[in-house]
DNA sequence: AGCACGCCGACT
DNA sequence: GTCGGCGTGCTC
């Protein structure tokens, strides 16, 4: 082929598209679909990083083409079914190839991040003459039964060997010096652990998706129903049949104990892949991907793109867990995205959870895909009890305090029988909401539309979108009085009642702020595993996968704080959590029970999760979305607009919606403009558009442009996001 | 995004 | 007359 289409390593919009390069003589046919490759570009002809999209022989103004200068790496970065699928991101996520291209690969690539090298002993000639003394013989005796392990240094340092003596050895050709490459992964081990006994629904499972055509499954089952032992079941079947796999999991610190399940179980064969990981070690594990030497990817969403060859399966854990959304352009969802990579590479996909996204349930059931329930935990215990407190209720019973009387009871039952407690709100932080009661001044943050949380452990005022802090007072800067109040509660102040309401009780805090430091989640986890005590209290952190076998019960303070949030799926998110979180109790041989408070207790989603009635309120929920055409009777396109000038902002957001809805206003259901829900973070102001109905991708398309054309007509003093079926719409 | 071109005002 | 201000437009 004598030409290539190409797309070059830089930012701008509006460079995103295919640039046609001569293929010089002596690269044909060494160029290949999916290669690194550097260009001359643009005035200057700099040498640019850039990516061979497409081939071909027959070309228009040939003229003016440029010749490809080098090709970095024979082999492609990017396969055939890798550039389908940016394509498809490109469509459906209104990114630019270059972002969908960078997903595929490490950071460090494009970096020119190199091996790590160490240089290793190997033992070389035998020894003779006076080496055979034992101070030589010792030294080459321990390389030979360690060969390329060590450096001289760690050799030296290790068995405390004279550094110069190994320098002779190496001298005179006793010893070899090698380059090897080293992995900055660094490889923990787990103790192996044996398989577990399969129930028979689980096994009928695991039957099902081996022998089933199709690719897609939706495992909808239980809390402790042994969805994990499935995976493992049928990431052990793959690896028989010569398959790679990727799990995902939410967050890969909130999962250590299913990473410990994998890691015992399949050890060296297994990479763990997130965004903790530095620039280096994500390179090296990358390369261990390509060069095939890891069968099993355990991840967050970013380990959906390495580069397997012969993908067999990829699950995806707690797929309603919102972390599978990216907040970063390409905004993608992982489960979509997951399917989309299943038909393309024709690999098994099986989405897990107890409480499945709403628009995942009712894909499958559109599409006729399989759903396997599993109805039973696997020890055969039951879900808990869950008991709902009417906290308006206490209020009128002259309990002012944010525990109700029966849970207060209940705690105090627990800690008798030596039992453990769970306390989930969803807040952090000790007082909430700050203001004065003469003149209603609210503490709010000078960067952000936020009001500041007060924390008692700094003693200052917090924003949390920011990170600005302010000493507190109980001076008004407004009108000078002493009536400043704190009010709202968070699990600081949760914390800092309890110990008072029961100071006998060991009590533990599992939020942002108490796991900021590096172990302290595993740290605490560990602690409240091993019985060192009695209660934890936290945030939405504990909701996910933690097991603990002696919690029997769960209080859950405010069950209505997601609900309030002016977001179409917030009843949604309301009835996951709560399922969640009362799945925490009663893991083990003992009944668990669920103290629910709210302040909204005829709410439906609340009511359904009462009840577990995963049905019930999935058909409530589809007939609202219906009613309102949301998700997933239509699209929502959300445009978020931002700018530290205010009045440009304003000015821009209306001229640009004036024209939107002259062109679509007919077509799609067009709210707003209006100022988000937190009009200010960071000092930009925000406001916000949002488009409903059945958005065809090409007008997205045709919006995205002319959201960047008026971007661009303001030199960019007005900055877009664009966000096609957002999880955020603050 | 960068980079050059080009068309205006302030200066040696 | 020339230097440099940044608005405009293009990049195979």
């Amino acid at each position: 082929m004598k030409y290539c289409g190409v797309i070059v390593n830089n930012e701008s919009i509006a460079l995103d598209k295919l640039f046609t390069y001569r293929i010089p003589e002596n690269l044909r046919g060494f160029v290949e679909i999916g290669q690194h490759i550097k260009v001359p570009f643009g005035k200057g002809n700099k040498l640019k990083d850039a990516f061979v999209i497409s081939m071909f022989d027959e070309c228009e103004n040939t003229e003016k083409l440029k010749e490809i200068s080098d090709i970095c790496a024979r082999e492609p970065v990017l396969s055939d079914k890798n550039i389908r699928l940016i394509n498809l991101m490109r469509k459906r996520y209104l990114c630019t190839y270059l972002e969908g291209i960078k997903l595929f690969l490490p950071r460090g690539l494009l970096k020119g991040k190199r091996e790590k090298i160490k240089l290793v002993l190997y033992s070389n000639n035998e020894l003779h003459g006076k080496y055979k003394e034992e101070k030589y013989a010792s030294i080459y005796n321990t390389v030979k039964e360690n060969v390329a392990k060590y450096s001289r240094n760690e050799l030296s340092k290790e068995f405390d060997y004279s550094l110069s003596s190994i320098n002779t050895l190496v001298k005179h050709g006793f010893l070899e010096i090698k380059e090897q490459r080293v992995n900055r992964v660094d490889e923990r081990t787990f103790p192996h652990l044996p398989k577990k006994n399969l129930t028979m629904e689980q096994l009928i499972a695991i039957e099902e998706i081996m022998t089933s055509k199709r690719n897609e499954f939706l495992l909808h089952g239980v809390t402790g129903s042994g969805k994990t032992e499935i995976y493992m079941t049928l990431v052990e079947k793959m690896l028989e049949k010569g398959k790679q796999s990727i799990i995902l999991v939410p967050e890969i610190a909130l999962t250590p104990q299913m990473v410990e399940r994998f890691k015992g179980r399949f050890g060296k064969d297994i990479t763990v892949y997130h965004s903790k990981l530095s620039e280096g070690e994500k390179f090296d594990e990358w390369h261990r991907v390509k060069q095939g030497k890891v069968k099993i990817a355990i991840g967050a969403r970013s380990a959906l793109f390495l580069p397997f060859k012969e993908l067999g399966l990829i699950v995806v854990d707690e797929e309603h867990e919102s972390t599978y959304k990216s907040d970063s352009d390409p905004k993608y969802l992982a489960t979509e995205i997951a399917l989309i990579k299943g038909n393309i590479e024709n690999c098994k996909v099986v989405l897990g959870s107890a409480t499945p996204n709403i628009e995942t349930y009712y894909k499958f059931k559109r599409n006729f895909w399989k759903i396997i329930s599993i109805e039973k935990r696997v020890d055969g215990a039951e879900m808990p009890e869950i008991e709902l407190i009417d906290m308006r209720q206490e209020l009128e019973n002259n309990n002012k305090s944010f525990l109700s009387a029966k849970l207060y009871e209940e705690i105090n039952e627990r800690l008798e029988k030596k039992e453990q407690i769970i306390i989930f709100l969803n807040r952090r932080g000790f007082s909430t909401f700050i203001s004065c009661r003469k003149c209603g001044y609210v503490f709010k943050c000078s960067n952000c539309d936020i009001s500041l949380t007060y924390h008692q452990k700094s003693g200052m005022l917090h924003c949390h979108y920011c990170g600005y802090k302010e000493s507190s007072t109980k001076i008004c800067p407004e009108c000078g009085s002493n009536y400043v109040k704190y009010f709202g509660l968070g699990t600081e102040k949760i914390q800092d009642e309890m110990e008072k309401l029961f100071p006998k009780a060991r009590i533990l805090r599992m939020d942002h702020d108490t796991t900021r430091n590096k172990d302290a989640y595993e740290n605490i986890y560990s602690d409240f595993k091993n019985k060192k005590a009695d209660i934890l209290i936290g945030t939405q952190m504990i909701a996910k996968g933690l097991d603990f076998p002696d919690v029997t019960l769960v209080g859950i303070i405010a069950a209505d704080l997601t609900l309030n949030l002016p977001d179409f799926r917030s009843n949604e998110r309301t009835y996951q959590l709560i399922t969640q979180v009362s799945g925490r109790a009663g893991r083990g041989a003992k009944e668990g029970k669920v103290i629910l408070q709210t302040y909204s207790p005829d709410n439906y989603a609340i009511l359904y999760a009462l009840n577990y009635d995963y049905h019930g309120f999935l058909e409530e929920e589809l007939k609202i979305r219906e009613l309102m055409n949301y998700p997933p009777f239509g699209r929502v396109m959300m445009i978020n607009i931002y700018s530290e000038n205010e009045n440009m902002l304003i000015k821009g957001v209306h001229e640009f919606s004036h024209k939107l809805k002259a062109y679509y206003g007919g077509k799609y259901n067009i709210l707003g403009p209006c100022p988000s829900h937190i009009s200010k973070i960071k000092n930009q102001f925000r406001w916000q558009i949002m488009i409903k109905g059945n958005i065809e991708y090409a007008d997205a398309f045709k919006i995205k442009n002319m959201v960047y054309d008026m971007s661009k007509s303001t030199y960019n003093k007005i900055k877009v996001g664009l966000d096609m079926n957002p999880y955020n719409t603050l």
